[in-house]
DNA sequence: AACCCTTTCAACCGCGAAGGC
DNA sequence: TGCCTTCGCGGTTGAAAGGGT
């Protein structure tokens, strides 16, 4: 007995998506936001199973999706991320805005790994391949620290942004950030719970015993749009939409 | 122009985690 | 508590594009 599939195969479609299929997609999480990924092809008129249809939006047709080149600076945020994260593609991910996981995979696996390789590192461990010093950032070599290890499992336990981190890669900020989901006009914000709810879960050590900012888990503690420090209130969540529309909802617990 | 090889990246697959009942 | 369903992640595949001969 085998794991049942996610969908129907008989009736599916696969391959390439069709621009037609794009649209519909596209128009149905407009009219009716994201999730449900197993019923939305079937109310969206789709011959495709929710899988697909959720990697076609969250890889190719979000709004949000930075499409070009990757900078100089991502290319080292992804080098120093891999370092500390291993191949955690979706926390990496989370760290640069506008870029999905599997971009990055692929990114790291046609061009990153190469540009290691071409200066005698490891892609998976950072090391020299033949031995001499350790893998260092630009910022490093100036102040060589010990060699950063991808974390396990073992690690996880641990918070994610530790002093120890901090010392390997001052200007890094690993706090998991959280990848608002798109709304359209016509669907609804998320509720008070459901924001608490997100942060919960993607904060669940550290929101045990103190409160949340979303500006400072985005990285932008330096950004005017993050007051947490002059919120008194201990149990404030700050949610903000985006950058440029520099709006910002505050959910209360 | 034709063929072959390499590179890129969208898409698929299988698994584990999470949540509901 | 255990089972089932759904979702999300990471690894892998394969078609298309690009480059070389």
């Amino acid at each position: 007995m085998g794991r049942s599939p996610c969908c129907e195969k008989a009736h599916t479609n696969k391959g390439a998506w069709t621009k037609e299929e794009d649209q519909r997609l596209i128009a149905y999480i407009k009219a009716h936001g994201e999730g449900c990924w197993r019923s939305l092809p079937k109310s969206a008129g789709l011959l495709r199973c929710g899988k697909s249809c959720r990697l076609r939006w969250i890889n190719y047709l979000r709004p949000d999706l930075k499409r070009g080149n990757f900078t100089e600076e991502e290319d080292e945020l992804i080098i120093k991320l891999h370092a500390l994260l291993g191949n955690k593609w979706s926390l990496i991910a989370g760290r640069l805005p506008g870029r999905t996981d599997n971009e990055i995979k692929n990114y790291w696996n046609t061009h990153i790994k190469r540009k290691l390789l071409s200066q005698g590192l490891d892609p998976q461990t950072h090391r020299p391949l033949h031995g001499g010093a350790p893998f260092a950032t630009p910022r490093q070599q100036e102040a060589p620290t010990a060699i950063a290890q991808p974390v396990n499992s073992a690690d996880e336990g641990q918070s994610c942004s530790t002093n120890l981190d901090e010392d390997r890669f001052p200007d890094l900020n690993l706090d998991l950030s959280i990848s608002l989901p798109y709304y359209s006009p016509k669907s609804s914000p998320p509720s008070e719970g459901s924001a608490t709810a997100a942060a919960a879960a993607t904060t669940s050590r550290s929101s045990h015993t103190q409160p949340i900012c979303f500006c400072c888990h985005l990285g932008f503690q330096s950004n005017e749009a993050c007051s947490c420090q002059t919120i008194p209130n201990s149990h404030v969540y700050r949610y903000i939409r985006s950058l440029e529309e520099g709006q910002h909802i505050n959910y209360s617990s």
